[in-house]
DNA sequence: GTTCTAGAAC
DNA sequence: GTTCTAGAAC
């Protein structure tokens, strides 16, 4: 018979080890940017472009799903410091900041990256996607909807699993490569064309 | 989150 | 033969 509780234990041991690696790494004053009594900034361990940040809260919050709205101060204090790290840093504008809707890490982080996706760590299509397509939720729209709404809209898992699962498009233009390599050559040409 | 690796794709 | 991807292991 099959243990489903034992491998649900070691799931759940894995998730935490994950978490830790976040936390850990937000009381490493070598690894900490910046930080504040609400949250702290760190550069992303293995980068998706050429500049990425991480913007943690000290609050235990697992997703962006279990935000709330009274966690809209927080978030828009993230969102004012994250685009201040971004005009220092990457500047002209040319930068995203927004949520994994189903993230690995079940700490919430605000992802603060420039658009090249010429990092080091972007090296599967998962990572593209989870970028590229609804399966990154844009902090500004978080915070509009938690205004308007007291509620973000999010993808549903069958969605974010769909999105995942996206053939490769390139968002600058109509190009579709046929896999991460040929991506990885594709955004170069973006990126010195600029 | 990454690394490893078996099997698919080329 | 090599390259690539997806899933398990970590």
């Amino acid at each position: 018979m099959e243990n489903s509780e034992e491998k649900e234990t070691i799931e759940l041991k894995s998730r935490s080890d994950l978490n830790k690696r976040l936390l850990t790494a937000m009381l490493d004053p070598e690894q900490v940017i910046f930080s504040n009594s609400l949250f702290v900034v760190l550069e992303d361990k293995y980068p998706k472009s050429e500049w990425h940040f991480l913007v943690v809260p000290w609050k235990d919050i697992p997703t962006i799903r279990e935000v709330t709205l009274d966690d809209l101060e927080l978030l828009k204090m993230m969102d004012m410091f994250g685009r201040e790290i971004a005009y220092e840093n990457i500047g002209n504008n040319s930068f995203w900041m927004g949520y994994h809707v189903e993230p690995t890490m079940y700490r919430l982080h605000l992802h603060v990256l420039s658009t090249d996706f010429c990092g080091i760590g972007m090296n599967s299509i998962r990572h593209w996607n989870s970028f590229t397509t609804p399966f990154f939720v844009e902090s500004e729209r978080v915070i509009q909807d938690l205004e308007k709404y007291g509620r973000i809209d999010l993808p549903s898992t069958l969605q974010c699993k769909n999105f995942l699962a996206t053939p490769l498009k390139c968002y600058k233009c109509s190009h579709m490569p046929k896999n991460v390599n040929a991506l990885n050559k594709h955004l170069l040409v973006h990126k010195n064309n600029c």
